[in-house]
DNA sequence: TCCATAATTTGTATTTATTACAATGTTGAA
DNA sequence: TTCAACATTGTAATAAATACAAATTATGGA
């Protein structure tokens, strides 16, 4: 493994730490796969490319580690498709487009809108948009 | 039967057949079942709801039928919940708001924010909001 | 170091939502 | 009435996610 690899898990032992998350090699590296694929990937997506590299790794391990993510603040589950969760471990506040032509979910990068009601009490929320992206616009 | 319902279908197939969809009995059903239950319930809902007065009704009739009123703009499908599909028979612009502790999902009737991109051919959006509700609020 | 315990991962089975598809039933125009 | 197109049904298949117990690994005190 390349050095920078090595720093770069040594970065993410720090996060987990930090989060109160005991550092597996497992969680560091899907850690790590959300960092260097932001594509807002589902659980399957994860495992399928993961598993190449990590052939004991199994799909348990990967929906326990995202749900976990998600539930310790880390990372953000989408509900942009309909029967699929897709994560994304940019949890700053921004929104998705996703193209109903090739499936892709891009980034936003504006703020949310802050909607407010008069009678529940609003916690989050979530913006998705759909169209036709840019990429396949042009063909 | 009643008179109000033979009328209430009578409407109803008026405004499938300008639709386009030929008013069989279980669409009828469906359809007011729909208008008449605005919780945003999700396939199962509708057949577990109908499947006592409509004995022979299949969950595959429900699926394609809500499909189809999706598809025909008469619906509007939720994806609000992470792994199921609720429906909206009112496709008006409204947002919705999910309690997160009772899981009833509640209309916000104000229109919903327009975003556009600089890249992409946004067409649609849906703004979903979670928290707790008025109900779960007061207990 | 060794052991006991806790935490984590794994593999399998199960649950749940949805779709695929062929067989059956229904309807309306000729 | 007849027939072809359409709609419904039931079963099987697919897919995402979870439940759970067994196996593995990590941890901390003797
Ligand atoms: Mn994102
Ligand atoms: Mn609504
Ligand atoms: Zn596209
Ligand atoms: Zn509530």
């Amino acid at each position: 493994m390349k050095r920078e690899n090595l720093v770069y898990s040594e970065e993410i032992k720090e996060i987990l730490l930090k989060k109160g998350i005991a550092p597996s090699f497992q969680r560091i590296k899907i850690y790590e796969y959300l960092i260097s694929h932001r594509v807002h990937p589902s659980a399957e997506r994860v495992y399928i490319d993961l598993v190449g590299f990590i052939p004991t790794l199994s799909r348990t391990t990967v929906h326990s580690t995202l749900n976990l993510f998600a539930d310790k603040g880390m990372a953000r589950r989408l509900f942009i498709d309909g029967n699929l969760v897709r994560f994304d471990i940019d949890s700053s506040d921004h929104m998705h487009f996703k193209c109903t032509k090739c499936g892709e979910v891009y980034d936003i990068l504006k703020s949310s809108p802050k909607v407010t009601s008069p009678e529940h009490k609003v916690l989050s929320g979530e913006m998705y948009l759909y169209g036709i992206c840019k990429k396949c616009k042009e063909e």
